[in-house]
DNA sequence: GATGAATGAGAATTCATTCAT
DNA sequence: CATGAATGAATTCTCATTCAT
């Protein structure tokens, strides 16, 4: 039942954001009564924490590379784009759930971001930072590589809507997902390694 | 009179969203009183589309090529990055607005995005077709391309709080706008053209 | 089970009235669960019933004269006034509740008092009055010392946040209600027999 | 209006209790509509907090003796209880009020109960002290004095239901005051005055 | 233009109570 | 006896909006 509640919610909380979306209509997409979704979750607010938790749980385990070290750069960043690129076709409403409450200035998850995902994301620049050092990559900004990456995946959930009437279809396809995997990796492995 | 009204609104919608945020809010930050914007603008929703609608013109006017037939591909791609950055720069709030918008499902600018939006960009679909056509770009998905420009720049002011988190500072520089400029076009077009 | 119950929903009540005392607040009070509680007292209502008639019982018995005809006026006030301190020491909490039901038109005990006290108070009254006209006691009117009894004794009880308040002491203590015993017997009995 | 409002909502607070009283019945008491009452009093709490206020302040006032300094102790004190018994009899909703909230363990007053009549109270007991070093009064505790002048006068507000259901009359009347003031007055100073 | 007063439509909770196990 | 689940009926409070001045 709890994880009926989240699925609803998180849906609800994507569409409507958090103000926009209301106990009665979470109660009805999960098919309870309010006061029975109330008795789960003593307050609207504990709910969209809980549901955030989740999301943001998922997110920092892919926000960051896997450690493989015997692979090389180029076989990691691919992996990295790939997994991003996966998060954001199988959930992509928690991803909007995520970009809306960091749109709106993160007020809930913001130390989480600052105590959890920023040593992990320091780690990762200092890898790429040795890879640059040893001339497996062009000379490049770190940061800016992993902000690009951030949006360019998760944009495949977040602005969905968008891509979708560009791309002048209902919905986006498997088929989309591995050209956007195509283009994306092709495209920052030939824009950040110098050509041999 | 009415210009601050709309910066006001503009400021507080990017914040809390159009849920979120109440009229009473809005006022206050422009410093007059709730009866008093309600007398420029008569609802809610009417002082949110227009505060939409400007962004949306203003967007839209980016989101596609400057028409600069003597230009090479490169330059017109460099340029436009440039310009979209110097968009997220100048304008975080509008920018916000629009993907919280965009996110929520676009419920109000849909038919405009399909109307106004969609025959710009299949113009420019078109033209990066022929320039991959002509060589000029290598073999890429041009609806990809956008897509990922788009994501990359608007991210500085759409997630500009989980930026300034990772990179320790509590506002991103000017300095900060150009690594990310030179770091994007760099990626970008060694990314997309076929070295020499 | 049951008197635990009705000694936690007493001092529940006390401090909170019968509208400011939750089921939930009593039942933890008691260290019971809440549908454990309504096991026992199927509803809230008839919970303060059962909670109110016991005081009341417990009050009525007290509110008149003990009959022992072979006492002097002045030992029978005397006892009378000692017998109402003690109460007002031993149940406070009991006399909190009946203040404030009293206080707020007595909905519940308006019946049981017109029944029940009235009878025995008009008893009393009487017997005052033949005290008087006996000249045991000087020309006063009978029922106005009974409510300044009353009030004077169960004042202890009620009010006793305001009197550890002024006493600057936390809780009242024995001693206190010597010294009230003290005080109230002597002023009423002079205040109320002729010198002689 | 605000005036308006104050009555009505005093009168439904010493009926129900802070809690057992709604916003609704308050605003259907005063003729306006819950909103428009929530207009004037942004809360339920802060509408009680402005009564109490109201009261407490009337209270304080008449809770102290008036200074008289040509006046004998049995002259002010006999003005005092026939004040406080006016108190009684024109404030009634008002003295229950404060009577529920001081039962209720002053939740909110305390603080001024301390800071405010704590040291009047300190003035007055030093002045009846110095009465009984005088031998104007006989050797009593002060401050037992003034809890039972405090309870016996207000009791005719307080406990005015029962007191008329003793009295067997639907509503205490101007002689039934006047008989208090006479039975109060003379057996206090007949209670605390040595004969001579 | 500006502002005080008023209100209808929600929305989040609270809470007593019921039901099944 | 005890407890998890569920719900109807309030109740407080918010907020956009209207109206009169």
């Amino acid at each position: 039942m709890e994880t009926n509640i989240l699925r609803g919610a998180e849906k609800v909380f994507a569409e409507f954001g958090f103000h926009g979306s209301t106990m009665d209509r979470i109660a009805d997409n999960v098919g309870i009564s309010k006061q029975n979704l109330l008795y789960y979750y003593p307050s609207k607010e504990r709910l969209y924490r809980t549901v955030l938790q989740n999301i943001v749980d998922l997110w920092l385990e892919r926000m960051t590379f896997a450690d493989e070290p015997s692979q090389s750069p180029e076989q990691i960043i691919a992996n990295y784009v790939r997994g991003k690129l996966e998060l954001s076709r199988d959930y992509p409403t928690a991803s909007k759930v995520f970009a809306m409450e960091v749109i709106a200035g993160a007020p809930i998850i913001k130390d989480y971001l600052q105590t959890r995902l920023k040593p992990l994301f320091d780690k990762d620049i200092k890898l790429v930072r040795r890879w640059v050092r040893n001339k497996q990559l062009s000379s490049i900004k770190p940061e800016h590589l992993f902000f690009s990456i951030w949006a360019m995946t998760q944009t495949y959930a977040d602005f969905s809507v968008q891509i979708e009437l560009m791309m002048g279809k209902p919905k986006l396809e498997q088929k989309d997902f591995d050209h956007a995997t195509e283009f994306l990796t092709t495209m920052i492995l030939r824009g950040i390694v110098d050509p041999k």
